[in-house]
DNA sequence: CGGTACGCCTGAAGGC
DNA sequence: TGCCTTCAGGCGTACC
């Protein structure tokens, strides 16, 4: 499912496809993906893309007359790039598409919104004021989070670690493979009291999560299921995984069984040996 | 405050 | 072989 890395890639893949090009026609095939405004225009029909920018999950198109477009793709959301004559692999829940042309109105190809299960959407923002107010319920890109900023979401908190990671309003970006990526990388039991990690675990766990994240973007992302890149090429990260969708198998570290729970209402993997950092049950009774 | 359940949605995978 | 159930999950929301 699409979390940064994957939002990123697609992010550097159409770029060059879009960026530059004028959207001759928007075409709205379910108009219930569209959060605001549905207007072809609004869809940005007529308007030059200026440019691609990312936060955490979400991806704005920026048109050159201030008009955005966000994409957020959900569980099982594709945007891709096809070339002028290029025809859909798939095309049945495709819900929008643009068709582009370059400078001198030749045929650029067009861009393909398409999300069989609809977790996704499309917002319709008026101007970049409008996105920054759309966008100041998240927390800093998870990409290059400080891990002061970590810190102090955990410095009170009583959560278990891995859903402050999941929080888009601490961090933005991180899911549900890349938090179990981190826990582990930083030796962390996802189940953790937020406040009770020492600030070199904090140090740790915000480094772990930049690094699991670039390194997903070096190949492009990870692919379960739907997931394709803007030129349609699949994520090649799943065979990273040390721990996400392998309980039951070796612990690459150590060997030991990885052990699966529900932790903040997702499926969780973690190693019990490398990850064992856990509270007390119950409070020392003194 | 935080955990839990639910709804949205489809398709893969497992059970019988 | 085929139908039925279960599960997966981002995210908002209602509820305890």
């Amino acid at each position: 499912m699409p979390e940064l890395p994957e939002v990123e890639s697609v992010r550097r893949t159409i770029q060059p496809h879009v960026v530059g090009r004028r959207i001759r026609q928007a075409l709205l095939d379910r108009a219930d993906v569209v959060v605001g405004e549905a207007s072809p225009a609004a869809l940005l029909q007529g308007a030059r893309v200026a440019r691609l920018e990312r936060l955490g999950k979400h991806l704005a198109i920026i048109a050159d007359d201030g008009r955005v477009l966000v994409v957020h793709l959900g569980m099982s959301g594709q945007l891709f790039w096809l070339a002028p004559g290029g025809s859909l692999a798939n095309p049945s829940h495709v819900h929008a598409r643009w068709r582009l042309v370059d400078g001198r109105g030749v045929d650029a190809g067009t861009l393909v919104f398409r999300d069989p299960r609809r977790f996704g959407g499309l917002w319709t923002l008026p101007d970049e004021v409008a996105l920054r107010e759309h966008w100041k319920a998240l927390g800093p890109d998870a990409l290059d989070v400080p891990a002061a900023v970590l810190r102090q979401a955990c410095a009170k908190s009583a959560r278990a670690i891995k859903s402050v990671l999941l929080d888009q309003h601490v961090l933005a970006g991180v899911g549900n493979i890349y938090a179990d990526e981190a826990c582990f990388g930083a030796r962390i039991h996802p189940r953790r009291r937020a406040r009770t990690l020492k600030p070199a675990e904090v140090e740790a766990l915000a480094r772990c999560v930049r690094e699991v994240l670039s390194r997903a973007i070096e190949h492009r992302g990870t692919t379960l299921r739907d997931f394709v890149d803007g030129e349609g090429r699949a994520g090649g990260y799943r065979l990273q995984h040390a721990v996400y969708g392998r309980a039951g198998q070796a612990c690459v570290r150590c060997g030991v069984t990885l052990k699966s729970a529900i932790v903040g209402g997702r499926t969780t993997v973690w190693c019990p040996t490398c990850q064992a950092s856990r509270p007390p049950k119950h409070r020392a009774s003194r």
